[in-house]
DNA sequence: ATACATGCATACTGGTTGGTATGTTATGGA
DNA sequence: TCCATAACATACCAACCAGTATGCATGTAT
């Protein structure tokens, strides 16, 4: 149930949910925030570093890798557009409670931000990417403009507000390019 | 306490940090619901439209008067950098679970994107900002990329992450402008 | 002065939560 | 085969929650 939130969701829903009973978890975590933590490790990590970092290894450019990223935004099992982005979700929810949730969430950040700006720097060795780029500054806002507009897509139930976002976001991903580069 | 959360603030918190007793709450609203919807409806949307709307109807320029909200985005009693934006808290918490919210917030949202794109086009009809923009989608842009710059500001702990956001956030509103127009 | 409603305080309740104690089954080594 | 341990299941508990019942002031109209 990352639908209401990780405090909300309550261990018997999420066990029941999950066809398990309360000793099995417990045999395994020692709480439910060990349980939380688990999630944010192996799988919001995972799939941020393999949608994000991972991909843009392999790109060719990085501005047409960030573009497909953001064209592909739905199909992916367990990532509900209506829900929102679940590392958002998590880091707004717990980060002001919970030091471990905060810095967990924060490396997953730090990595996600890390990935994008190598690419850029790949980007500008090879001249697919504007010289006078910053390429961490434009990672964290890239990043955080994403983020905005996921917040505001889940809010707005309307999917006209997440197109305008999605727009902006490709704008500001062309206006990178070196200009005259495709 | 919208350090926590709605849900996680138990009323007997709320209730000893205010100086009031239950029965006194129970006097003037039916249920912890009714108490959220009047936060939201007399605190959050009076803070957005005092701030971003009304404000945006004097300035001479709107995007001057954007630049300016921005960088005075700290000095606002109860509205703390750290806990990020009470708006986009709230709706990221109880938007999927409570369709009330949902709609109060999202009018609140569409109110400030309103205001904005109304303070685009004015801008636009005196020249200032370029025609070949459109005012909503700019609005919508804008207002996700600062939600999302305060949620990553908020999970960082760190300036240097805010500032790039403000950063990225201000030459996107200098884009905006009319070419050599100040 | 009395009657009555409004505004507030206090004590309590039924339900839910995370966590635990204890019991049962499966597994694997000797 | 036997037994120790890991893997799970079930029943229970104390703490906490939103909400309520009841009591007590205070003000006001008659």
């Amino acid at each position: 149930m990352y639908k209401s939130g990780f405090q909300a969701a309550s261990l018997d829903n999420i066990l029941s949910n999950a066809n398990v009973t309360k000793g099995a978890l417990y045999h395994h975590f020692g709480s439910k925030q060990e349980l939380g933590y688990a999630v944010v490790d192996e799988l919001i990590r995972e799939h941020i570093l393999n949608r994000w970092v991972r991909s843009l290894e392999k790109a060719e450019n990085p501005i047409d890798g960030l573009l497909a990223i953001l064209r592909a935004k739905e199909p992916h099992p367990g990532f509900d557009q209506r829900l929102g982005c679940p590392l958002n979700n998590l880091a707004q929810e717990m980060s002001p409670l919970d030091e471990g949730f905060r810095k967990r969430l924060e490396g997953v950040f730090r990595e996600w931000r890390q990935g994008i700006a190598k690419a850029l720097r790949r980007g500008q060795e090879r001249g697919q990417v504007r010289s006078d780029v910053d390429p961490l500054e434009s990672a964290d806002f890239f990043i955080a403009a994403l983020e905005g507009s996921l917040s505001l897509a889940k809010n707005a139930q309307d999917t006209d507000v997440f197109d305008n976002c999605k727009a902006g976001l490709a704008s500001y991903l062309k206006g990178l390019r070196t200009p005259g580069s495709s």
